[in-house]
DNA sequence: AACCGATATGCATCGTTGTACATATCCATT
DNA sequence: AATGGATATGTACAACGATGCATATCGGTT
């Protein structure tokens, strides 16, 4: 053996389900959504992700179809082409999800401490 | 609007990075170490979780040379064809994820409840 | 020495997901 | 009515992991 093996570390994946899909929601959308905020549209926000318009557009659909609600209201045309506004809703989950990822990466953090750490920074050679 | 959005439930995936790789260790890896402990062998594991020898076989491999360390012990040949146990670490491992992963998923459910089901259960008419 | 069932790997393929490109539509301002 | 910048979608292609198939190797038991 002896390969090399950095620092291990506890990663996380979360997201929303309705028990099948999966990518209903997560922090890549979630992003997008505080980026969203932030910009003002879309386009900016996916360009500021380096993401492509088309999936930044298409991730906010199949959201906002997933949960049946609205989470941004578009506007399309005049002097600056169009602009993109999170609804209330959007807004909620933005800061709900924020505060929610956070709990959880707390706990994830403490977890891996009290069970993982231990374990994974003893040397190999001690077996 | 008005799309079917089903009870919308909290889905989580927890892995083990060294900062790149990511397929690193997970609960995929987890299961199927502790289906290796139950049936003593990798064949017999992967047959059980329906998921081919040739990626558990592969799965384990990634794992060991990712950590570093030996979570199995081979054997080749004899009556039996084979067979494989887990080292120490490897039990450890096995036990420790298991632990880590229930007091993650608690604490994903308690935030989960305490940030963001109210927003979600409320219906979405009221918006 | 022959056997049998498991380990050990290569390789070709398939499915899912992301990325890129193309194009149509909208509409307040000028 | 002409403009410009963003929304709205289709489609095709690349990337990556998962799945399946084939085959070689090992070695205690009989």
């Amino acid at each position: 053996m002896k390969k090399k093996s950095g620092r291990v570390s506890p990663g996380i994946r979360l997201y929303l389900s309705d028990g099948g899909s999966e990518g209903m929601f997560g922090d890549g959308k979630w992003r997008l959504l505080r980026s969203v905020d932030e910009e003002g549209s879309i386009r900016k926000a996916a360009e500021k992700l380096g993401r492509g318009y088309r999936k930044a557009w298409g991730d906010i659909k199949r959201t906002e179809n997933a949960l049946g609600r609205k989470i941004v209201r578009k506007t399309r045309g005049g002097p600056t082409g169009g602009a993109t506004e999170l609804t209330e809703f959007g807004r909620e989950l933005l800061s709900g999800w924020q505060r929610y990822r956070e709990a959880v990466m707390e706990g994830m953090e403490g977890a891996f401490e009290l069970h993982l750490s231990g374990l994974l920074e003893r040397s190999e050679d001690e077996y």
